[in-house]
DNA sequence: TTTTTATCCGCAAATGGGTTGCAATTTTTT
DNA sequence: AAAAAATTGCAACCCATTTGCGGATAAAAA
């Protein structure tokens, strides 16, 4: 509640009500994509302004783009060990299920920075599983 | 040259002018977009051509959607040992280069399909490097 | 080799995610 | 409370990809 206002407030985000409960809605989900958001609010607040508010999330490394199965653009919370200063250096896995369509980030799937790769100097690994979640295959 | 038309044939595609062209073409680049071959045909085919020409050799597993660094999308020649039946089940590793952004099938580096994920059954792995290739770093 | 059938082609228009310009409103700063 | 900075909505746009459709081309049948 009053965490999340501080948060805005220490990365000079405007507490806007919008922008309070985009921030409180990431935090009690998994990840969310622009039409979940748009659906969640029942289109009371226009997609521009959903495209924006993540962006300047993002830079602020409060949020981070994760994959998605059909290449669309998902948002996770970011671990604060992992971004700092807009850099989202993700060193962590993600899943995404079939079934839900969503995208799990994998915190404890470390993935290393193996700059040895013959003919290629590496400076950012992905490491994505897809498949399906326990609550698909349970329902 | 022959080898390509029996190959669309085995496959029951067209031997049409463009589409001979294009799988040799395939044959002679590590991967391609839609925009490189709009380029390298000089737009003497519809880009329309393009995507349905893609679709159908992607179906009968003569290439496969690999990633890119910008989400679009890019396809690359399949292995006839991994990918059967329109079942793309891509065991190697991929590397994009942030430079010519092209993105190199890595058959060297396999991928093992671990089902072995605590909450998820996993069906697919994707295991993809970004940074610079050796061509570019020398030029 | 003609006829039939299936596939392929180009054009125009549509779809859909994401962006940009701008003027109005809200929040923050002083 | 006033000025400065950030946020919002609207309309319009950009660009990759898709769809409908009539016409052309290739493959299969006769």
């Amino acid at each position: 509640m009053n965490e999340i206002k501080s948060i805005l407030s220490e990365n000079k985000i405007n507490k806007t009500k919008f922008r309070v409960d985009l921030l409180k809605l990431f935090y009690s989900k998994k990840s969310l994509s622009v039409l979940e958001i748009l659906d969640h609010f029942n289109s009371t607040v226009n997609k521009v302004t959903i495209y924006r508010s993540l962006k300047s999330f993002e830079k602020k490394c409060l949020i981070h783009k994760v994959p998605d199965s059909k290449n669309f653009t998902r948002y996770s919370l970011c671990n604060k060990n992992e971004c700092k200063n807009g850099s989202h250096a993700h060193s962590h896995g993600h899943f995404i299920c079939y079934a839900c369509e969503q995208t799990f980030c994998l915190e404890s799937i470390k993935v290393e920075n193996t700059n040895q790769l013959d003919g290629f100097k590496v400076e950012n690994l992905k490491l994505v599983y897809e498949g399906y979640c326990n609550s698909c295959i349970n329902n």
